[in-house]
DNA sequence: AGACTCATGTAATTCGTTACATGATTCC
DNA sequence: GGAATCATGTAACGAATTACATGAGTCT
């Protein structure tokens, strides 16, 4: 669960209440994690009852009492641990994607615009985090925390990188299907069972398969790790199904 | 939801089992959508019911009853609306950034040892799409299907763009940090009660905001849509909240 | 007058993963 | 003999979004 370490991660910096860390979470991480405080109050309660956070009431009369979370000794142990851990990654979910997939059954004026809107997407992302960038350049000079800058450039960095990378291949993507021949669109008016025989394609699929050991064994198998490598076998060594993980 | 739209996709070329399915999902669009047999049964039954597939059992005696499903025409008109509308984001989530942001708090040694193995990981995922794309090739000639071929190319190309942005951000990372003065790391043995004095903190970044108007109100803020101009603002002229979506 | 900020939450619902269950057949 | 393929599912859990609830104070 990486939301409860990034609570952690700003809770490491000062003592703080849920309020707060979602307005950090808002202004910083927003482009590459996001948290509702529905989700932060009953996170925090949960962490205080595992002994990571500690909490105290601070008392108001104008405005409801504030509870500031602070970090124990525990936490803090968990926080490094889980920071030094390599990153998992989540399953990567583009319905995009999925869009330009299925192209086939649109018209190619439908599948331009939605490319078009996507690419109109990414630029406001990308104005987005060179403002960003902007930002943290003033806020870590206002603040004194040279130190802390360089990371949380680097990760404004990374989204400047990906999304220009994105851009790109949705402006080739349009230009590409702007010259494709018209044949390749509409297509859902072919023969009433469709436009691939199943029975066919997956036997096709098998063999395709067989000829390319190791295709599309998934990622994971194409991992040789510096370190041990007794059990794993590279895609053109086939052999039984390569086991990672 | 995208998935029953993915389902909808594959079924639109054709009569499909869920088992069928789960196999087309694992070798042809794995690298940007998952899907577990456990979600695609119950997903091809609620579907059934909503009336965009119809279900027929083939009955086997070697082996357990196939229920195939084949689009109707409810099913083929909502894909394609679907299809031509503007596609939506998810909410990005990198773990990878969040121990890249609070990178300060490891050791400079632990923090490069995480990106190496998150560049491992993108270099075996880029193996993997090159492998992908020939194979689809095989695929493509094999079945005589150059139209659909287009499209299942351009998705593995967003891939291929998408992790090599990915995996030279995380290589100039490392060169960054392995340059970076040593008093960047290992700084949560500062004093106590944090690196960051909160209500300070607040304060500056309420000044920043206040200085940068706009900036980090969310990347939709960025948005300047072609057709109505009448209720958009840019960043640059502030007045209230920039309201989109 | 209306919206926004401060400050806390709960409840319902959706989406997805993991684990469990069954059982014949075929491949190594 | 053990694993994988074919073929269906259910159940429990976790993560995240959306909606609902409250209420004083301040800003325009």
């Amino acid at each position: 669960m990486s939301l409860k370490h990034a609570l952690l991660g700003f809770i490491n910096y000062g003592p703080m209440t849920g309020y707060e860390l979602k307005k950090f979470f808002d202004t910083s991480v927003a482009h590459f994690w996001n948290a509702e405080l529905s989700q932060i109050y009953p996170a925090l309660k949960a962490m205080e009852s595992d002994g990571l956070v500690e909490m105290k009431v601070e008392v108001q009369d104008d405005r409801p009492n504030r509870k500031v979370y602070s970090i124990t000794d525990s936490g803090r142990c968990e926080l490094l641990e889980w920071l030094a851990k390599p990153a998992d990654r989540e399953q990567p979910r583009e319905p995009i994607l999925i869009k330009v997939f299925f192209g086939s059954s649109l018209s190619k004026r439908e599948l331009i615009a939605v490319l078009r809107d996507c690419a109109d997407e990414t630029r406001a992302m990308l104005s987005y985090l060179e403002y960003a960038h902007q930002f943290v350049d003033k806020f870590v000079e206002s603040l004194g925390l040279r130190q802390e800058g360089l990371f949380w450039q680097l990760t404004i960095g990374c989204g400047l990188k990906v999304h220009k990378a994105e851009l790109e291949w949705a402006e080739e993507a349009i230009e590409r299907i702007e010259a494709a021949d018209d044949a390749c669109f509409e297509n859902e008016q072919h023969g009433y069972d469709g436009v691939i025989d199943i029975r066919t394609a997956t036997e096709v699929l098998d063999r395709v398969k067989s000829l390319m050991p190791g295709a599309l064994a998934g990622p994971d198998a194409y991992l040789h790790p510096a370190g041990d490598s007794t059990k794993e076998q590279l895609p053109n060594q086939p052999k039984t199904k390569v086991a990672a993980k």
